[in-house]
DNA sequence: GAATACCTGAGC
DNA sequence: GCTCAGGTATTC
């Protein structure tokens, strides 16, 4: 499912829903997508009260506070098919592996494909556990960036994806920004003007603020904390969209293998 | 880089 | 039955 908008929407909903809250349950029917085991998890997040929510790429950091302990932090990634949401009347079904009691609020987590992780992290911003994560793509200045990208050797589509580089982007949002962007997936930093690599960075940016705006985007399984869709789907130019019009010059949009992941881009519009 | 592993479901 | 899927870590 989920991106940098995405996780956005989750985290956002989290913190309006939850602060304050106190966590007086916790029940996990599958440990699998735990870092920890079930004891070392309920001990350090029973009886605290959820006080921040944070999010670094597609990374949500929970800071959870106790009057005396110190706090503790509880991080999650969706990865591919993870969900979180609170709905009336709901009954969890067999993907739900997880189940928060906030005080009588119960906020689930449901992951088809179970890929997603929750784990106890040591800080509440930076945790040691994604050091190896480079700065937020929202957040990340274009001087920074291009210095970090500037002398590899990769293809534009591969570097974006790289969240070492810069966090957020998945393969929906490198396909959109690099259509927006005139730049073709397979183009390589020294292909590129620097010009045309700030025109990637902001329109990056642009695309990931746009689709927050609306709501994220559903593709497959994404729903957000009420179990609705996000709107952006509508919005997407090029990916999933292979064998289509490109809305700009109406010439057939192509798909590429790149970096292992499928690409969509109009060979018109993103010359090489 | 590429391949593989982690999982389940959808679509052909 | 096969291939593919919004992600990432690990191993050549």
């Amino acid at each position: 499912m989920p991106e940098l908008p995405e996780v956005e929407n989750v985290a956002l909903a989290l913190r309006a829903h939850l602060t304050g809250r106190k966590l007086t349950g916790l029940k996990v029917l599958y440990s699998g997508i735990l870092g920890q085991s079930v004891a070392a998890t309920r001990k350090a997040l029973l009886d605290r009260t959820l006080d921040g929510v944070h999010r670094h790429g597609k990374y949500i950091i929970i800071n959870f506070s106790h009057g005396q302990r110190p706090d503790s932090h509880l991080m999650i990634h969706l990865r591919m098919t993870g969900q979180i949401f609170i709905l009336d009347d709901y009954i969890p079904d067999k993907h739900v592996h997880l189940t928060f009691d906030f005080d009588g609020l119960p906020v689930h987590y449901r992951d088809i494909r179970k890929f997603g992780r929750l784990e106890l992290v040591d800080d509440a911003i930076h945790p040691s556990a994604i050091a190896h994560v480079g700065p937020d793509m929202l957040e990340v200045r274009f001087k920074a960036w291009h210095e970090s990208i500037s002398y590899r050797r990769a293809p534009m589509k591969a570097l974006l994806l790289d969240q070492g580089i810069a966090a957020g982007l998945g393969n929906i949002y490198v396909d959109e920004s690099l259509f927006l962007a005139g730049v073709h997936p397979l183009a390589k930093p020294q292909d590129l003007s620097e010009k045309e690599l700030y025109e990637v960075w902001s329109v990056a940016k642009r695309v990931l603020r746009n689709s927050i705006k609306h709501g994220g985007t559903t593709f497959m399984d994404f729903k957000n904390f009420h179990g609705k869709p996000g709107n952006f789907r509508r919005k997407l130019r090029v990916y999933g969209r292979a064998g289509e019009d490109c809305a700009v010059c109406g010439c057939e949009i192509e798909g590429l293998r790149v970096a292992g992941r499928s690409s969509c881009f109009c060979p018109e519009c993103q010359v090489l």
